[in-house]
DNA sequence: CGGCACGATGTGAGCGTTAACACGAAGAAG
DNA sequence: CTTCTTCGTGTTAACGCTCACATCGTGCCG
């Protein structure tokens, strides 16, 4: 910086406004600083800079450590929302889902001096973890909770999706529609179940067909579904709203086997619109989410509450359906 | 710093010792600056220290910024392998596949003043962004390059899968085994053909069975599928090798479509064993990637660089092949 | 018993930047 | 013509840490 200031001819002082973009100066001495910076290469350390304004514009995420599609999606939006707010993105991936493995990445974020925490990890011990860990940096999680939660959340409104699934099988005519649920121990399984039961008191129908997969895997549809395909008459579904694509995915596979057939004896709705749902057999009934404006949000709020401003937002993020052939009227 | 000092009673060299780890403190009055550390919940302060050593202690991760099962598991893996060396991983999707978001986001984690890159991006342009962009840090490509490289590159080797794949076709008694291969523009996609045509041309079979897809996605595997099961007789292949999984799923989908049974009257094998694949119908028989060793792969090469160690590595990343129900004998 | 090495600690400087203040010149207002 | 403001710029002092060196005691060897 002292370079750059000795080859325009000027003071240090000045190259950092003219890097700040500080109004007070004058354009033809922008102009030399400017070319000055651009012949020496110069680039400022945002080590000192850090240091001296106690901003490092870094943000840290957390995520899941596997390639999970929600959790990726969201991570990249947030990226790309951040970068735009001029932040950087340092991410920890989550070892586990427990308190500690919690505990030391946000430890670790911590000792990066991130400027504030989002967390994207909808699971009820990863919570637990947040509101336990005093954090001098604010944290966002990613979450849709029932109760009020203590800190700051945003998320795709998981019930109104599930809502939308199960209204969907509601008007072709579905009385039997059961919901094979995600983990229990995560938010976004819970709120999805919220919504089918919304949904199924509003039709007048009961809420007895509920089934947990215990996680998020195809393996558990498919061990679902060949139990379901067993059912003979009335106790068997004539619609599954499944807790995600990949569980719908394998309660496709285990129907096929049994030679039930879909839409025609069973119809299957999934949770994501994950890449390939369109060519899946038959093609998925899905719910998308909106992760761009999830992450547009989750930034807004963090810099919202990193600026001290009130927050006190209630944006909906809205989640879609998309219709297409593995959902049918009954037959029968 | 200071008050940790004053509280422990040291200087605050003596404190910097104790977190840094220097052998030459007595073990008492560790005890003593790591107690006041506790009780004061000092943390250090990582600008500082970047300053004065000139060293961040961050990596800077460039992704596409689609959730692609590949790149992820990649983007994970060398999280994990960079924090357990140490590193912060700074991350920044691109925005297109060009030269110039390629320069932007590079620009963007420079200026983080990150330690080093690695590219997760094995596409043409990318690379070529790359080789033009004189980072003044060390940049990991991650690729499998055909030529010689010009910088630091580590990559799966993508070749001996697509052999493993085609190998196990032929083991199997095919002779029209096809290739769908992915965008020519990606080197992945380019070393799977190289691959398939090695173990064609080993098994003594031509290779004028090869279709481009153009991308990766299930939409073009299942045009393509659509196109083949419209083929009769000889001019139709008895087993497909697709490029990735979602090619393979388009073409499972196609295939069902149309009639054209799986394994009976074609096997297809895809590559990446996604998650689920194992659940398709009929299961997909595919390749794996070890992303884990990936990851440390591409830390080694980068902490290498970093040290000015001469970097002389020819560990061969090897996939492997996993065989489930859409590969079968030919039947006729 | 002198000298020397080494272990344990303290002192001072400086990393590259921005904030706060100082300063001179030029114009506006009285 | 003075004084007050404003603009453009320079000067100095931090920010919190580590590095290099200085210092002081202790034990060991000849």
């Amino acid at each position: 910086m002292a370079d750059v200031a000795q080859v325009a001819g000027v003071s240090h002082q000045t190259v950092s406004r003219v890097l700040n973009g500080h109004p007070s100066v004058r354009p033809q001495t922008r102009a030399r600083v400017l070319a000055a910076i651009e012949s020496l290469g110069y680039r400022r350390n945002s080590a000192a800079r850090a240091l001296v304004t106690s901003r490092s514009a870094t943000i840290g995420v957390v995520t899941t450590g596997s390639p999970l599609y929600g959790p990726t999606s969201t991570l990249f939006a947030i990226e790309r929302a951040a970068r735009d707010a001029g932040y950087f993105v340092s991410v920890a991936a989550l070892a586990s889902y427990d308190g500690e493995a919690m505990r030391t990445v946000l430890e670790h974020l911590m000792s990066q001096g991130v400027e504030g925490i989002v967390v994207i990890a909808p699971q009820d011990d990863v919570a637990a973890a947040v509101d336990s860990f005093s954090s001098p940096v604010p944290v966002v999680l990613v979450a849709a909770r029932e109760g009020a939660g203590t800190g700051l959340e945003v998320a795709v409104d998981q019930r109104a999706g599930a809502r939308l699934a199960t209204e969907h099988l509601v008007s072709l005519g579905h009385e039997r529609i059961m919901h094979l649920s995600g983990p229990d121990d995560w938010f976004d399984a819970r709120e999805r179940v919220l919504g089918w039961r919304d949904a199924m008191a509003d039709a007048g129908l009961g809420t007895a067909g509920l089934l947990a997969a215990g996680d998020w895997s195809a393996e558990r549809g498919y061990r679902s579904g060949l139990g379901l395909a067993d059912r003979t008459g009335a106790a068997r579904p004539t619609a599954v709203f499944a807790g995600n694509d990949q569980l719908a995915l394998g309660l496709l596979r285990a129907f096929w086997e049994r030679g039930v057939r879909v839409p025609d004896d069973v119809s299957v709705v999934g949770f994501d619109d994950v890449e390939g749902a369109a060519y899946l057999v038959p093609a998925l009934t899905t719910v998308r989410q909106p992760f761009d404006e999830l992450g547009r949000e989750c930034l807004d709020v963090l810099v919202a509450a990193l600026g001290d401003v009130a927050v006190a937002r209630d944006v909906a993020i809205a989640p879609r359906l998309v219709v297409r052939s593995s959902t049918a009227p009954p037959t029968g």
